[in-house]
DNA sequence: GTGGCTATCTATAATTG
DNA sequence: TCAATTATAGATAGCCA
């Protein structure tokens, strides 16, 4: 579509590359406001330039966020189930090979740290449900040491309300080393133990 | 481009929406596909149809995951302030609407789960490396207690290469409350504590 | 690096089998 | 219902200011 076709492949020149990715950015952006639209999808796109720029599409009543957990429930199970695969495959590594990650470590932290900043916001409302629940455990006069039991296995208290099969596949301590995690930025200690 | 032209509102026949759906995503996908290789772009899309069926679209090399951690780097900043915004906003919660949260806790520790999954691999190689890291220090005669001290004021092992700006924001201890995290689905206790 | 301007090429709406 | 077929609307490559 255009005075010439041309092959798909990729454009040498660096500024004919850039106007290409601006236009057709352009166009793909068009096509998929479209396709919400008319079709009353949810779409998400997110784009790189060569140069590093990026540029996003996201469906209205959402966030690029909101989508990607979508997604990522309807992939859920397998993403689990291949996980589990990939810990048998990483228990065959040699020792050169764990040298080789350790040297990796500093790349995985950051990694780690900017997908857990997703569970803030659920970790929040973990921490004040928490809060609430220990206080009323001692208005009722029930046990003094705070303590949050789940289990759907009949005992304790279960969480209210839609009790499912996610939460039972998922076990750990999470103990922030600081109480005002968010307060600090630059220059502290930082501590992240496996056990 | 058709017969006819058509206004970009919501296709109220569900059937002619299902078709228009199916062949414009496939245009969208072409088009995705045809820009990561002429302008050596990272592109990512995720689309949900109106029946909720999913499909996705990622450029070579990588995964919606490792795009998705790239945006949120790219970002990564700003969420982190929204977010400590978030917090605040949380603080000033009336005791009623800490119930309200209570009863959706398990509905966070759902997504919560969800969202941890995606930290699985990251951690895997956390906990290699930190053994392989422990056996050197063992047969260096250095400290007998595991430890695992990430710092990069000066002093202590730094990980080595790249040591950048990402992890000095984050902090967290994260002790999985039993060994073969993955060997366990159903069934088993489950505590997740905040302090 | 932008923002038009066509001539052409592509995607697709309507239609047909 | 679905997979072709076509006639059009829309996207854009190459240019230029």
């Amino acid at each position: 579509m255009g005075r010439g076709k041309i092959e798909i492949k990729r454009i040498e020149n660096a500024t004919n590359r850039q106007v290409t990715y601006s236009k057709r950015r352009t166009g793909i952006m068009k096509k998929a406001r479209e396709l919400t639209v008319l079709c009353d999808a949810q779409v998400a796109i997110i784009m790189f330039s060569s140069t590093g720029k990026y540029h996003e599409f996201c469906s209205p009543s959402t966030d690029i966020k909101g989508i990607f957990d979508r997604y990522q429930q309807a992939i859920g199970t397998s993403l689990w189930i291949e996980q589990q695969r990939m810990g048998e495959d990483l228990d065959g590594l040699e020792f050169d090979e764990l040298r080789g990650l350790e040297q990796n470590v500093d790349a995985a932290l950051k990694e780690y740290h900017v997908i857990s900043t997703q569970t803030e916001t659920y970790k929040k409302k973990v921490k004040h449900s928490y809060e609430a629940y220990k206080t009323l455990q001692q208005e009722l006069g029930l046990c003094e040491e705070p303590a949050w039991f789940v289990d759907n296995t009949g005992g304790g208290w279960d969480g209210g309300a839609g009790a499912g099969a996610a939460a039972d596949m998922f076990a750990f301590r999470v103990v922030p080393s600081q109480p005002n995690l968010h307060g600090m930025a630059y220059g502290g200690n930082h501590d992240l133990r496996l056990g």
